[in-house]
DNA sequence: AAAAAGAACAACCGCTGTTAC
DNA sequence: GGTAACAGCGGTTGTTCTTTT
Protein backbone atom coordinates (compact mmCIF):
# COMPACT_ATOMS: atom_id res chain seq x y z
CA UNK A 1 0.00 0.00 0.00
CA UNK A 2 1.10 3.70 -0.84
CA UNK A 3 4.40 4.67 -2.04
CA UNK A 4 7.85 3.25 -2.49
CA UNK A 5 9.74 5.09 -0.08
CA UNK A 6 10.82 8.69 -0.34
CA UNK A 7 14.28 9.14 -1.57
CA UNK A 8 14.88 11.49 1.63
CA UNK A 9 15.24 8.46 3.24
CA UNK A 10 17.64 7.28 1.16
CA UNK A 11 21.89 7.61 2.85
CA UNK A 12 24.65 9.03 1.75
CA UNK A 13 23.01 11.89 -0.41
CA UNK A 14 24.92 14.94 -0.78
CA UNK A 15 23.90 17.72 1.33
CA UNK A 16 25.18 21.04 0.41
CA UNK A 17 25.70 24.05 -1.59
CA UNK A 18 25.95 22.64 -5.45
CA UNK A 19 28.75 22.27 -7.60
CA UNK A 20 28.62 23.80 -11.65
CA UNK A 21 29.25 20.14 -12.38
CA UNK A 22 25.96 18.99 -10.35
CA UNK A 23 24.19 21.99 -11.64
CA UNK A 24 25.03 21.18 -15.52
CA UNK A 25 23.67 17.70 -15.04
CA UNK A 26 20.31 19.05 -13.56
CA UNK A 27 20.10 21.68 -16.18
CA UNK A 28 20.79 18.93 -18.80
CA UNK A 29 18.67 16.45 -17.99
CA UNK A 30 15.70 18.92 -17.39
CA UNK A 31 16.51 20.49 -20.74
CA UNK A 32 16.21 17.34 -22.60
CA UNK A 33 13.45 15.44 -20.19
CA UNK A 34 11.49 17.98 -18.54
CA UNK A 35 11.82 17.84 -14.81
CA UNK A 36 8.95 14.82 -14.45
CA UNK A 37 9.09 13.09 -11.38
CA UNK A 38 11.19 14.73 -8.86
CA UNK A 39 11.79 11.81 -6.92
CA UNK A 40 13.26 9.62 -9.92
CA UNK A 41 14.97 12.46 -11.47
CA UNK A 42 18.38 12.78 -9.59
CA UNK A 43 19.39 8.53 -10.60
CA UNK A 44 17.80 9.55 -13.90
CA UNK A 45 20.34 13.07 -14.12
CA UNK A 46 22.98 11.36 -12.08
CA UNK A 47 23.06 13.17 -8.96
CA UNK A 48 23.55 11.93 -5.65
CA UNK A 49 20.90 14.17 -4.24
CA UNK A 50 17.43 14.01 -3.32
CA UNK A 51 14.52 14.95 -6.10
CA UNK A 52 13.37 17.64 -2.95
CA UNK A 53 16.92 19.45 -3.36
CA UNK A 54 17.09 19.15 -7.25
CA UNK A 55 13.74 20.87 -7.37
CA UNK A 56 14.84 23.42 -5.08
CA UNK A 57 17.88 24.00 -6.94
CA UNK A 58 16.11 24.26 -10.37
CA UNK A 59 13.06 26.30 -9.00
CA UNK A 60 15.15 28.92 -7.17
CA UNK A 61 17.83 29.21 -9.52
CA UNK A 62 18.42 27.28 -12.24
CA UNK A 63 15.03 27.88 -14.39
CA UNK A 64 15.65 29.40 -17.09
CA UNK A 65 13.45 32.39 -16.79
CA UNK A 66 14.85 33.64 -13.78
CA UNK A 67 15.18 37.55 -13.46
CA UNK A 68 18.05 37.81 -11.74
CA UNK A 69 19.92 41.09 -9.85
CA UNK A 70 18.21 43.93 -7.89
CA UNK A 71 14.50 44.29 -7.30
CA UNK A 72 13.64 47.10 -9.36
CA UNK A 73 11.10 50.21 -7.28
CA UNK A 74 7.98 49.15 -9.27
CA UNK A 75 8.46 45.13 -7.78
CA UNK A 76 9.54 46.35 -4.16
CA UNK A 77 6.01 48.21 -4.71
CA UNK A 78 4.22 45.36 -5.63
CA UNK A 79 5.95 42.87 -3.27
CA UNK A 80 4.78 45.75 -0.32
CA UNK A 81 1.53 45.94 -1.65
CA UNK A 82 0.65 42.05 -2.17
CA UNK A 83 2.32 41.35 1.29
CA UNK A 84 -0.24 43.91 2.55
CA UNK A 85 -2.91 41.77 1.30
CA UNK A 86 -1.72 38.33 1.09
CA UNK A 87 0.97 38.27 4.25
CA UNK A 88 3.81 35.90 4.46
CA UNK A 89 2.58 33.97 1.02
CA UNK A 90 5.65 33.84 -0.66
CA UNK A 91 4.74 32.05 -3.96
CA UNK A 92 1.88 33.80 -4.41
CA UNK A 93 3.40 37.13 -4.03
CA UNK A 94 5.71 35.24 -6.74
CA UNK A 95 3.40 34.16 -8.91
CA UNK A 96 2.74 38.09 -9.56
CA UNK A 97 6.13 38.89 -9.97
CA UNK A 98 7.34 36.78 -13.35
CA UNK A 99 10.85 35.82 -12.75
CA UNK A 100 11.49 35.79 -9.36
CA UNK A 101 11.13 33.36 -6.98
CA UNK A 102 9.14 32.48 -3.68
CA UNK A 103 12.62 32.07 -1.86
CA UNK A 104 13.87 35.36 -3.49
CA UNK A 105 11.31 37.55 -2.43
CA UNK A 106 11.19 35.59 0.95
CA UNK A 107 14.56 36.98 1.75
CA UNK A 108 14.40 40.00 0.13
CA UNK A 109 11.48 40.67 2.66
CA UNK A 110 13.42 39.67 5.52
CA UNK A 111 16.23 41.27 5.03
CA UNK A 112 15.54 45.00 3.27
CA UNK A 113 12.00 45.48 2.98
CA UNK A 114 11.34 44.84 6.33
CA UNK A 115 13.55 46.22 7.89
CA UNK A 116 12.99 49.46 5.68
CA UNK A 117 8.99 49.56 6.93
CA UNK A 118 10.18 49.38 10.09
CA UNK A 119 12.54 52.37 9.80
CA UNK A 120 9.68 53.98 8.59
CA UNK A 121 7.55 53.57 11.75
CA UNK A 122 5.41 50.61 10.21
CA UNK A 123 4.73 47.53 11.39
CA UNK A 124 6.10 45.07 8.53
CA UNK A 125 3.14 42.14 9.95
CA UNK A 126 0.18 44.60 9.64
CA UNK A 127 1.04 47.32 7.93
CA UNK A 128 0.14 49.85 10.13
CA UNK A 129 1.98 52.39 12.13
CA UNK A 130 3.91 50.68 14.54
CA UNK A 131 2.51 50.74 18.37
CA UNK A 132 5.27 49.44 20.57
CA UNK A 133 6.46 51.14 23.49
CA UNK A 134 10.13 51.28 22.46
CA UNK A 135 9.72 52.64 19.05
CA UNK A 136 7.17 55.52 20.48
CA UNK A 137 9.75 56.48 23.70
CA UNK A 138 12.56 56.06 21.64
CA UNK A 139 11.63 58.23 18.63
CA UNK A 140 12.74 61.39 20.01
CA UNK A 141 16.10 60.03 21.28
CA UNK A 142 16.93 58.30 17.86
CA UNK A 143 16.00 61.57 16.02
CA UNK A 144 17.78 63.25 17.91
CA UNK A 145 20.80 61.24 17.70
CA UNK A 146 20.51 60.87 14.12
CA UNK A 147 19.07 63.45 11.97
CA UNK A 148 19.91 66.28 13.76
CA UNK A 149 23.13 65.62 14.80
CA UNK A 150 23.84 64.85 10.79
CA UNK A 151 22.17 68.57 10.30
CA UNK A 152 24.09 70.14 12.46
CA UNK A 153 27.34 68.64 11.58
CA UNK A 154 26.32 69.21 7.94
CA UNK A 155 25.99 73.16 8.41
CA UNK A 156 28.41 73.69 10.84
CA UNK A 157 31.41 70.92 10.18
CA UNK A 158 33.44 73.13 7.90
CA UNK A 159 34.00 76.65 10.79
CA UNK A 160 34.38 77.11 13.91
CA UNK A 161 31.02 77.89 14.95
CA UNK A 162 30.23 81.06 15.83
CA UNK A 163 27.90 82.08 18.62
CA UNK A 164 25.13 82.61 16.57
CA UNK A 165 25.62 79.47 15.11
CA UNK A 166 25.88 77.94 18.47
CA UNK A 167 22.23 79.55 19.62
CA UNK A 168 21.09 78.25 16.26
CA UNK A 169 22.15 75.14 17.52
CA UNK A 170 20.61 74.74 20.56
CA UNK A 171 17.48 76.66 18.93
CA UNK A 172 17.34 73.97 16.72
CA UNK A 173 18.21 70.97 19.02
CA UNK A 174 14.90 72.24 21.25
CA UNK A 175 12.92 72.44 18.44
CA UNK A 176 13.91 69.26 17.37
CA UNK A 177 12.96 67.83 20.83
CA UNK A 178 9.64 69.50 20.32
CA UNK A 179 9.31 68.03 16.97
CA UNK A 180 9.82 64.13 18.45
CA UNK A 181 7.51 64.48 21.30
CA UNK A 182 4.33 65.93 18.85
CA UNK A 183 4.96 63.10 16.73
CA UNK A 184 4.91 60.47 19.48
CA UNK A 185 1.82 62.26 20.59
CA UNK A 186 0.47 62.26 16.94
CA UNK A 187 1.16 58.44 16.65
CA UNK A 188 0.04 57.90 19.79
CA UNK A 189 -3.54 59.30 18.63
CA UNK A 190 -3.41 57.67 15.64
CA UNK A 191 -2.85 54.62 17.16
CA UNK A 192 -6.18 55.31 19.64
CA UNK A 193 -8.05 56.89 16.66
CA UNK A 194 -7.28 54.12 14.40
CA UNK A 195 -8.77 51.03 17.16
CA UNK A 196 -12.56 50.80 18.03
CA UNK A 197 -11.49 48.98 20.61
CA UNK A 198 -9.34 51.79 22.10
CA UNK A 199 -11.65 54.72 21.54
CA UNK A 200 -12.58 55.09 25.35
CA UNK A 201 -8.79 55.41 25.82
CA UNK A 202 -7.84 57.88 23.52
CA UNK A 203 -11.06 59.81 25.44
CA UNK A 204 -9.06 59.49 29.03
CA UNK A 205 -6.02 60.50 27.33
CA UNK A 206 -7.50 63.35 26.63
CA UNK A 207 -8.52 63.98 30.32
CA UNK A 208 -5.21 64.36 30.57
CA UNK A 209 -3.89 66.66 27.66
CA UNK A 210 -5.73 69.18 27.02
CA UNK A 211 -7.91 68.48 23.88
CA UNK A 212 -7.68 71.63 22.06
CA UNK A 213 -3.48 71.69 22.22
CA UNK A 214 -4.17 68.26 20.89
CA UNK A 215 -6.11 69.71 17.56
CA UNK A 216 -3.38 71.74 17.36
CA UNK A 217 -0.53 69.29 16.90
CA UNK A 218 -0.64 68.99 13.21
CA UNK A 219 -0.60 72.47 12.59
CA UNK A 220 1.86 73.24 14.95
CA UNK A 221 3.66 70.90 13.47
CA UNK A 222 3.03 71.77 9.57
CA UNK A 223 4.50 75.63 10.72
CA UNK A 224 7.11 74.61 12.77
CA UNK A 225 8.54 72.58 9.59
CA UNK A 226 7.77 74.64 7.62
CA UNK A 227 10.06 78.07 9.78
CA UNK A 228 13.04 75.85 10.14
CA UNK A 229 13.38 74.55 6.75
CA UNK A 230 15.81 76.80 6.13
CA UNK A 231 17.73 74.06 7.05
CA UNK A 232 17.82 71.96 3.86
CA UNK A 233 18.59 68.84 5.63
CA UNK A 234 15.84 69.08 7.90
CA UNK A 235 13.43 67.68 5.63
CA UNK A 236 15.16 64.13 6.51
CA UNK A 237 13.93 64.29 9.73
CA UNK A 238 11.01 62.38 8.16
CA UNK A 239 11.89 59.26 7.86
CA UNK A 240 9.17 58.58 11.03
CA UNK A 241 6.10 58.89 8.96
CA UNK A 242 2.95 60.18 11.22
CA UNK A 243 -0.30 58.87 9.67
CA UNK A 244 -3.10 60.89 9.89
CA UNK A 245 -6.33 59.28 12.31
CA UNK A 246 -8.36 56.78 10.81
CA UNK A 247 -6.90 57.43 7.38
CA UNK A 248 -4.28 55.17 7.03
CA UNK A 249 -4.70 54.57 3.17
CA UNK A 250 -4.75 58.39 2.69
CA UNK A 251 -1.03 58.51 3.18
CA UNK A 252 -0.92 56.92 -0.47
CA UNK A 253 -1.33 60.18 -1.58
CA UNK A 254 2.33 61.45 -0.78
CA UNK A 255 3.74 57.74 -1.78
CA UNK A 256 6.10 57.94 -4.70
CA UNK A 257 5.56 54.54 -5.20
CA UNK A 258 2.08 55.36 -5.95
CA UNK A 259 2.59 56.24 -9.40
CA UNK A 260 0.25 58.55 -11.73
CA UNK A 261 -0.40 55.80 -14.03
CA UNK A 262 -1.23 53.75 -11.38
CA UNK A 263 -4.30 55.78 -10.82
CA UNK A 264 -4.09 55.37 -7.14
CA UNK A 265 -6.73 53.89 -5.04
CA UNK A 266 -10.17 53.20 -6.50
CA UNK A 267 -12.09 51.47 -3.89
CA UNK A 268 -11.65 49.18 -0.84
CA UNK A 269 -9.03 51.67 0.98
CA UNK A 270 -9.62 51.42 4.37
CA UNK A 271 -6.84 49.39 5.26
CA UNK A 272 -8.95 46.47 6.52
CA UNK A 273 -9.32 43.22 5.86
CA UNK A 274 -8.28 42.74 2.46
CA UNK A 275 -7.18 38.89 2.62
CA UNK A 276 -8.97 36.39 1.54
CA UNK A 277 -8.64 33.08 2.64
CA UNK A 278 -10.53 30.97 -0.20
CA UNK A 279 -8.08 28.75 -1.94
CA UNK A 280 -9.18 28.94 -5.00
CA UNK A 281 -8.59 32.52 -5.14
CA UNK A 282 -5.45 34.13 -4.00
CA UNK A 283 -7.78 37.33 -2.70
CA UNK A 284 -5.50 39.73 -5.24
CA UNK A 285 -6.43 40.32 -8.97
CA UNK A 286 -3.96 42.09 -11.19
CA UNK A 287 -6.21 44.67 -11.92
CA UNK A 288 -7.05 45.01 -8.41
CA UNK A 289 -3.36 45.91 -7.50
CA UNK A 290 -4.68 49.72 -7.57
CA UNK A 291 -7.43 49.00 -5.11
CA UNK A 292 -5.03 47.56 -3.05
CA UNK A 293 -4.21 49.77 0.75
CA UNK A 294 -1.14 51.62 -0.37
CA UNK A 295 1.48 51.93 1.97
CA UNK A 296 2.78 55.35 3.49
CA UNK A 297 5.73 56.95 1.62
CA UNK A 298 9.10 56.54 2.25
CA UNK A 299 10.04 59.42 0.79
CA UNK A 300 11.47 62.21 3.34
CA UNK A 301 7.99 63.27 5.43
CA UNK A 302 7.00 67.30 5.23
CA UNK A 303 4.82 68.51 7.58
CA UNK A 304 3.24 70.69 4.53
CA UNK A 305 2.41 67.21 2.17
CA UNK A 306 0.95 65.24 5.29
CA UNK A 307 -1.15 67.67 6.83
CA UNK A 308 -2.52 69.69 4.18
CA UNK A 309 -3.84 66.39 2.60
CA UNK A 310 -5.01 64.73 5.65
CA UNK A 311 -6.15 67.06 7.98
CA UNK A 312 -8.17 69.64 6.04
CA UNK A 313 -11.00 69.96 8.84
CA UNK A 314 -8.52 71.25 11.21
CA UNK A 315 -6.95 74.32 8.69
CA UNK A 316 -9.75 77.01 9.40
CA UNK A 317 -9.79 76.33 13.22
CA UNK A 318 -6.13 76.71 13.47
CA UNK A 319 -4.87 79.11 10.85
CA UNK A 320 -4.03 81.58 13.36
CA UNK A 321 -1.25 78.97 14.41
CA UNK A 322 -0.33 78.35 11.40
CA UNK A 323 1.01 81.89 10.91
CA UNK A 324 2.76 82.32 13.83
CA UNK A 325 6.33 82.43 14.45
CA UNK A 326 7.78 79.56 16.51
CA UNK A 327 8.46 81.00 19.42
CA UNK A 328 4.45 81.12 19.98
CA UNK A 329 3.54 78.70 18.19
CA UNK A 330 4.82 76.37 20.65
CA UNK A 331 3.69 78.80 23.83
CA UNK A 332 0.73 76.39 24.42
CA UNK A 333 3.17 73.19 23.89
CA UNK A 334 5.24 74.55 26.46
CA UNK A 335 2.81 73.29 29.36
CA UNK A 336 2.27 70.19 28.16
CA UNK A 337 5.96 69.31 27.11
CA UNK A 338 6.58 70.64 31.03
CA UNK A 339 3.82 67.81 32.67
CA UNK A 340 5.08 65.00 30.28
CA UNK A 341 8.76 65.84 31.68
CA UNK A 342 7.39 63.86 34.92
CA UNK A 343 8.33 60.51 34.58
CA UNK A 344 4.73 59.23 35.09
CA UNK A 345 3.37 61.01 32.25
CA UNK A 346 4.00 58.47 29.88
CA UNK A 347 3.04 55.72 31.88
CA UNK A 348 -0.37 56.89 32.26
CA UNK A 349 -0.63 57.35 29.16
CA UNK A 350 0.43 53.71 28.02
CA UNK A 351 -1.15 52.09 30.77
CA UNK A 352 -4.39 53.42 29.86
CA UNK A 353 -3.53 52.24 26.08
CA UNK A 354 -2.66 48.63 27.44
C1' DA B 1 45.40 45.58 6.91
C1' DA B 2 42.77 42.89 10.01
C1' DA B 3 38.82 41.93 12.69
C1' DA B 4 34.05 42.49 13.59
C1' DA B 5 29.49 43.32 12.28
C1' DG B 6 25.90 43.37 9.16
C1' DA B 7 23.66 42.15 4.86
C1' DA B 8 22.54 39.06 1.26
C1' DC B 9 21.82 34.77 -0.47
C1' DA B 10 21.32 29.72 -0.97
C1' DA B 11 19.85 25.70 0.92
C1' DC B 12 17.77 22.84 4.35
C1' DC B 13 14.01 21.58 7.64
C1' DG B 14 9.57 20.60 8.79
C1' DC B 15 4.77 21.19 8.14
C1' DT B 16 0.53 20.75 5.23
C1' DG B 17 -2.53 19.65 1.51
C1' DT B 18 -2.79 16.56 -2.32
C1' DT B 19 -2.52 12.33 -4.57
C1' DA B 20 -1.23 7.55 -5.68
C1' DC B 21 -1.92 3.16 -4.20
C1' DG C 1 -11.76 5.11 2.85
C1' DG C 2 -7.22 4.78 4.87
C1' DT C 3 -2.36 5.25 4.53
C1' DA C 4 1.86 7.04 3.21
C1' DA C 5 4.68 9.50 -0.04
C1' DC C 6 4.87 13.60 -2.91
C1' DA C 7 5.07 18.34 -3.95
C1' DG C 8 4.84 22.77 -2.43
C1' DC C 9 5.35 26.24 0.89
C1' DG C 10 7.13 29.10 4.67
C1' DG C 11 10.47 29.37 8.38
C1' DT C 12 15.05 29.00 9.67
C1' DT C 13 19.90 28.32 9.39
C1' DG C 14 24.46 28.46 7.50
C1' DT C 15 27.67 30.45 4.39
C1' DT C 16 29.59 34.09 1.76
C1' DC C 17 30.18 38.78 0.66
C1' DT C 18 30.40 43.64 1.90
C1' DT C 19 30.92 47.36 4.92
C1' DT C 20 32.50 49.42 9.03
C1' DT C 21 35.66 50.09 12.81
Amino acid sequence: MGRSPCCDEKADLKKGPWTPEEDKKLVDYITAHGHGSWRSLPKLAGLNRCGKSCRLRWTNYLRPDIKRGKFSEEEERIIIHLHSVLGNKWSRIAGHLPGRTDNEIKNFWNTYLRKKLLHMGIDPNTHKPRTDLNHLLNLSQLLSSSHLSNLIMNTTSTTISTPLENALKLQADAAHQYMAKIRMLQNLMQVMNSSSTISNTAQNIENIINPSTLLGVQNDLHTFEGQITGYDQIQNLGNFVPLCPNEYSKAIDMNPWASSESGGRTGGGDGVDHQKNSADDDGFHDQNIDQLPRLVSSAPFTGRTSFSSNHTENKSDHSAIVNSPISTVFEDWEKLMDDESTESYWKDILELMS
